[in-house]
DNA sequence: GCTACGTTTAGTCAGATGGCTAAATATTGA
DNA sequence: TCAATATTTAGCCATCTGACTAAACGTAGC
């Protein structure tokens, strides 16, 4: 029960149900972008990161002074809660920006050896 | 994202997902049963039916003096939620025990006119 | 109508949660 | 080593949540 009462709580906060469908569409973005797409402190995200890496739900990979989050995928129970994220997020006005946000500030490939490769 | 949010809220707790899991086992059961087996006040109860209920996870149904609650089919996002909850809970010993209280305390065919049928 | 019983609502309280600032930590580059 | 930058941790505060009690509401049966 604690596992799905985790996983369950990750997904109880917006701004949580926001950088997950970032990631979706966005693998690897590193935390200042989602500190200027959420418009929270750096403070804020890395406790929003930290319970969605508890959760089994992300991982992080440091790169230098940058961290990486990534969707955790491979396992049953993430892979699955995660496509019904996915499928069931309406497309609303805060996710349509997000997206929108990414596309404009995000780099395409962001190289693996020097950071996120831009700077806000 | 305001549905996406509800469902998650709604399973963020340990005794609605005793509640939901018990619904699974035997539908139909009634506030009563509920109160006996989470071991809290009815009006604690009341609340967490509410928010079920708001979720669009379950349905009461009103029977003489007593309500009686289902699980609500017939939509693919809760329907996939609800499948995905009852698929990866663990066999824990909470769960095992509610399944046996169910068992032995709730009868298998409860009355429609009559009210739960039973007294503790 | 009155009583009994099941449920809901109102009001209160303790603990959890999400935000912030400030300080600490880690890494890069002069 | 020192300064700059990215992230994390600690500490604080406002709000949300889940529990309780007490009171209100609804229904059944006398």
């Amino acid at each position: 029960m604690e596992n799905i009462l985790t996983l369950a709580k990750a997904l109880s906060d917006a701004n949580r149900l926001r950088v997950l469908m970032a990631l979706m569409e966005r693998p690897d973005l590193c935390a200042c972008h989602l500190v200027d797409m959420l418009g929270v402190t750096a403070a804020t995200v890395s406790r929003h990161m930290g319970l969605l890496r508890q959760a089994g739900l992300v991982e992080a990979r440091k790169c230098g002074k940058w961290t990486h989050y990534t969707l955790c995928t491979g396992k049953l129970h993430t892979d699955t809660l995660l496509a019904w994220v996915r499928q069931h997020m309406p497309e609303n006005e805060v996710i349509h920006a997000d997206r929108e946000f990414i596309r404009n500030r995000v780099p395409e490939r962001m190289g693996e050896e020097e950071g996120c490769g831009v700077s806000f």
